[in-house]
DNA sequence: TCTTTTTTCAAACGATTGTTTAAATACTAC
DNA sequence: GTAGTATTTAAACAATCGTTTGAAAAAAGA
């Protein structure tokens, strides 16, 4: 075992990460039934044992795949809604702004890895479509906190609205988003990456202000 | 063999109903991977190899399933377009006119079979998050189309705006219907059935809205 | 009633799954 | 170098999967 402080860089270390990056392929491509422990041993060249020392059981392995992909993409979601606020210091931010911190990071990561089989695209939107158990996990441990931060900045953008209305539209925003992820790793698949990498800013805009504007029109709307 | 045209109605008929049946709840409850042919045959209370031999296989067996719970509702679609163009035989439909066609025959569904663990909410939420191979079937055979009557129809009403903008904005409006349908599905899995059907019709009405505003907002947009 | 077709059934096949075991190897600290 | 820990490995286990087989049972047609 390592002494105390710094982590002994042994081997073991280099098959774990190899393993994470394996797992983060096949979850991206095939989703949390497509990750299997025999699949991701071979393709990180180790053996299947390896894996389960490393990782106790599968979903242990995908979990800390999906935190180690997630955590830093909610961390600039926070620290763009920051800088924002901090920009301008006496109005309220704008609908568009909130929305656009909230998803212009993925965006971000999106063009680092485009045609890359791992896209943090593909990993949130499978998150978001794995049964209701696995799901219920991903979600409190990674979402909980993330929601509430932008809600509550929704509210005083919104002073006059209800809490209904913020509390819908949220959610709809939230569905557009994971539905156009979703979609958009549909079309990749089927088109085979004959769609280029500007198609995804041009997607992420559009996004924004779809959202933004769908968000709106739904305060203080009498239905 | 059946002489000409009357389906002799023997009971391998009533067991083929049970087992579809059967696989409507479980592709609606745990998705393609949660069908097993075991799984459906014992619920249905009959013997696997009946149903490999009704269907032959499980592919053909789900896909089956799907088109005798989503053509029904294609045709409302196109049906509640026709009579919106009937009733303004003069003008161009407004955009909410053509995405109510689109997503209220779904709500009617809902409110028709709401608690009910088959909900064509969950099938189509289930249909369009599994693998890109399997998609790929029921996207040409259910959604072509239809998506083309209505991209149609669209461009009537938006006369003006550029094919790029008309196509992109539609697909953020299907992701959008599609996300809240799976998002709403999500919430009733968390939530064990604590919300009730006012919930469902007022999540369609506010996401008409919410896509219609989005989708109008795209229009012509420099972005 | 007898023949023919349709339908059901128990049983098995071959493949794959997540997980465990126990021995062998690589590394680290003394 | 040696002791002790960390890591890798091949092999097996128990469970489940989709599909197939061949014979029994049910239904239909004559």
């Amino acid at each position: 075992m390592n002494s105390n402080c710094v982590q002994s860089q042994t081997n073991g270390q280099k098959t774990k990460i190899r393993l994470l990056k394996t797992a983060e392929k096949l979850f991206a491509s095939h989703g949390f039934a497509g990750v299997t422990m025999r699949g991701v041993a071979t393709m990180a060249q180790t053996n299947i044992a390896s894996a389960n020392y490393h990782f106790g059981t599968k979903e242990a392995m995908v979990l800390e795949m999906l935190e180690s992909k997630i955590e830093p993409i909610n961390n600039k979601r926070k620290q763009r809604l920051a800088e924002a606020k901090h920009n301008s210091p006496n109005d309220p931010l704008t609908t568009s702004d909130i929305f656009r911190a909230l998803i212009l990071p993925v965006g971000e990561e999106v063009q680092k890895q485009f045609s890359n089989q791992s896209s943090i695209v593909n990993i949130i939107s499978r998150s978001f479509t794995e049964p209701a158990s696995f799901l219920e996990k991903i979600h409190k441990r990674f979402f909980g906190e993330l929601s509430q931060i932008f809600i509550d900045e929704l509210k005083l953008t919104h002073p006059n609205a209800s809490e209904d209305d913020i509390y819908w539209n949220f959610h709809l925003a939230i569905a557009s988003m994971l539905g156009a992820f979703a979609q958009h790793r549909r079309i990749k698949d089927l088109t085979q990456g004959r769609c280029n990498e500007n198609a995804v800013s041009e997607m992420i805009e559009r996004l924004i202000n779809f959202v933004s504007s769908g968000f709106e029109a739904g305060m203080n709307k009498r239905l």
